[in-house]
DNA sequence: TTGGTATATCGGGAAAAGTCGATATATATT
DNA sequence: AATATATATCGACTTTTCCCGATATACCAA
């Protein structure tokens, strides 16, 4: 993975904010039906509501935190869930202590 | 300090690359002439030279790391040298690990 | 199969970033 | 003071990003 891309998908301060609230999901979206946060996270119309912007801007901004391999989505039904990737975040870290 | 902007400076290959090569000075700029690298730094026409990109360019990709606090820059007659600042590179470091 | 939701994709206009050459400024040398 | 060099700033043009509304797609329920 590209580190430009990654570093790209965190300059906006939308995609940093859902980056940050997928990190408590039951604090951040207490209105989510049927949650299954654990095992796969917060709906797509969920992060919009608290994120305020349009459903076509936040569906684009969690698909380029996923190209990012920041965030892993499931579908479930019509719903797709989107959770923290551990793994890319570790590797994040990585890059920045070794490779910065 | 603005985490976005941390970003955004970070989301341009030239510029990780300069952070980079900042980290060997001696290797990477073995030409520097009069060179106090531990002290102050690289020059800007250097960093130029290296990078292939034009001098303008080159000096306005210098101030934004500069004002991501990425880097230092040192006047010494007629030069600027840049160099890291660590401590900028640490507080990304936890900014990454505790705010993200 | 028809209609209703949830999400993704498309097309576009406005704003920001990338990059250049030209010029300005600061410093050094003669 | 005049000139030369290093860097910074300016104006312009192109490409990318931001964000929207409209439409398409996927799935569910009756």
């Amino acid at each position: 993975m590209d580190q430009v891309e990654i570093f790209k998908a965190l300059s906006n301060k939308t995609r940093l904010q859902i980056l940050n609230w997928l990190k408590e999901p039951i604090t951040n979206f207490p209105d989510q039906p049927n949650a299954d946060f654990e095992n796969v996270g917060v709906c797509v119309g969920q992060i919009q509501m608290k994120a305020g912007l349009s459903q076509s801007t936040i569906s684009e901004y969690l698909s380029i935190l996923q190209r990012a391999n920041l965030v892993t989505a499931t579908r479930v039904g019509q719903w797709t869930y989107y959770k923290r990737n551990q793994e890319g975040l570790e590797n994040l870290n990585k890059i920045i202590n070794t490779e910065l």
